[in-house]
DNA sequence: CTGTTAGCGCCTTCAG
DNA sequence: CTGAAGGCGCTAACAG
């Protein structure tokens, strides 16, 4: 494996120039830099990563801290930072928390961090105070997707006010019986994002002077089979809702399941909707506020990125304007009525809904 | 930060001493081991792994090469691989090849490689002839999930035993107009697998002196999306297929919806079935082959570490005796049937598509 | 069983 | 603008 003073000794001149020349630093005289590249290209020169970390204490890699790796969200997200981070000559590797159990996870431990990563992002978890103090400790710049996380970045969506879209439309459809599924116990892992949709719910709700029968908001584990299940014990009784928000696409769907089986029509009888735009919701026709995970993803990326180079000799990404590496990134979600809510029937306005026979 | 001299001298012992100790090396007299472990402790000490691999020119990183991170089947590989890395102390390192285009991708360089990764499991993605070289090049040991790669080992399904499970399980029911979706143009990046399950697909058919209208196997690419798009195409003539087989189940997903649309029921006047158990399957009753994408991760994991850990002085993994380092791994899948029917006999009660109008 | 010592390949002051 | 030289923290012979 050819190295550093083989390049240089070609190149005629130091190491020194090498590695500055090969990192596009600061004062190389542009000639010199020229033969340095030749040199480099010449014997297939490639840096050694490891070598260049223990010497510059720096790693170029980013953990990824998430729960979930095969799920929607999570997996998207991952995906968009990933792309994010390689196109900067960065990597990522990966830190997964989930465990066995549906609400528990395992711990950020310092062997996972500890001289291996640059920084971190953290994919909608809330770490705990103890990771939280260790990340601290490691003094690893974190931006956090999803959970705020004191004196870090943050990239999210505005939880309320994508509710209230869902709740908004439905309401203005002429419903008044408004189910919600995906209710989560307390201890679980990614507790915040479900517990703030669920408030968010019985605000808008309170807003337009409706009630919420206790037994129309189920709880389960936000996949669509639990959803399925719960959302069975709910079109088991009769009087139940006219229209049904369900905190995620994948717990929609488990809720158009149930209804089938309940003989429930969709729309005609029960209306559905999701939030995420999941990209199957497309072809099942649900109605949804969609969320871009991706630009979520970047984002955070992005501004990881920013806060690691800057300082550096490096030539640092310039944050776009709406992007600030101490603040917080709120991404835009929007309403995307698809065939899964339709008026209420019997309500005033008999319109069809985009054309649709109800 | 502390190092392993900090440690040696709390411990009374050698820099050696103590990197044998912590590593769980050979001859380390256990109260001495004990000291150092106790020295560690006291003193927070975490080993460097860049060090470690500078030194000793591994470093307990694999790297995962997938065409795509988000998508089921490779998510779901990759979650799993990665669990099984982390069990033996090993991390997982991204190497996304996906491109914007559909049908094109990434090449994997050196620069991805190189005194990065101690080895190397591949998704499901056809490498290269150059990719290979650079492989074979860098020394680095590679585990194949799906595709074959001369020299290396590889875990796969029966891909034809696979779809004659589907066409077996649709012909005894007494359908013979059956339709295939998931035939790929040949430049397709993820190729292999397709062509085996069409080939397959027509294979089976014919073993049952079944033929197929050129029309009734249709291109797509392997999104439910595009299947949809590509079916409804097909349910627009008359005499179409009574049944589908679909190549995967997203695929079988997009076949449902383009059939609700064409005011076909399922399964009464059409029957479908798709490949892999997807998430939402069960969900959406959807009959189908599963696949143990987990399996194929963890036992790819396996095998690599197997072959990475083998003549060093560390516990190697002793591996499951279907699984051999230098060979094919199988793994089983199994039909599922969920709502799959014989042709023109329905009327029980007829659930439409997730409630959704026909 | 344990210690000594030379690197691993690069980055980064500090001189020049 | 460039070179010299001391680490970064650990591993792996080789002695003992």
């Amino acid at each position: 494996m050819t190295n550093i003073s083989d390049v240089a000794r070609v190149a005629g001149v130091s190491v020194a120039t090498v590695s500055r020349a090969l990192r596009g630093i600061s004062t190389v005289q542009e000639s010199t830099r020229q033969r340095v590249l030749e040199a480099a290209t010449q014997l297939d020169y490639v840096v050694s990563p490891t070598a260049a970390s223990l010497a510059s204490g720096r790693t170029r890699v980013v953990g990824i801290i998430t729960p979930f790796l095969s799920r929607w969200f999570f997996a998207n997200a991952i995906s968009a930072i990933e792309k994010t981070l390689r196109e900067h000559g960065f990597h990522a590797l990966l830190i997964d928390l989930e465990a066995t159990g549906t609400y528990d996870r395992r711990q950020l431990t310092t062997h996972m961090l500890s001289k291996r990563v640059d920084g971190l992002i953290a994919v909608n978890i809330p770490l705990r105070d103890e990771e939280l103090a260790l990340i601290t400790r490691l003094n690893l710049p974190l931006v956090s997707i999803g959970n705020p996380v004191p004196g870090c970045a943050l990239v999210q969506i505005d939880e309320a006010q994508t509710v209230t879209a869902a709740v908004d439309h439905i309401v203005a459809l002429g419903h008044e019986r408004i189910g919600y599924v995906g209710a989560v116990p307390a201890q679980a892992a990614h507790t915040l994002v479900p517990y703030r949709r669920l408030t968010a719910f019985r605000e808008a709700l309170s807003d337009h002077a409706l009630n919420v029968a206790d037994s129309w908001v189920v709880s389960c584990d936000w996949t669509a089979s639990d959803a399925a299940r719960q959302a069975r014990l709910l079109f088991a009784e009769t009087g139940g809702p006219t229209a049904i928000i369900a905190g995620s696409d994948e717990m929609a769907m488990g809720v158009m399941s149930a209804a089938a089986e309940a003989d429930l029509r969709i729309p005609e009888d029960l209306s559905v909707i999701g939030i995420d735009d999941h990209y199957l919701s497309e072809v099942l026709k649900l109605s949804t506020v969609r969320q871009d995970v991706l630009a979520q993803g970047s984002a955070a990326a992005m501004i990881l990125l920013h806060q690691l180079l800057e300082g550096s000799e490096e030539i640092t990404p310039s944050l776009p304007s709406n992007m600030s590496s101490d603040r917080v990134l709120t991404v835009p979600t929007d309403l995307v009525p698809r065939r899964t809510t339709a008026p209420h029937r019997g309500s005033v306005s008999s319109h069809s809904f985009l054309g649709l026979p109800h």
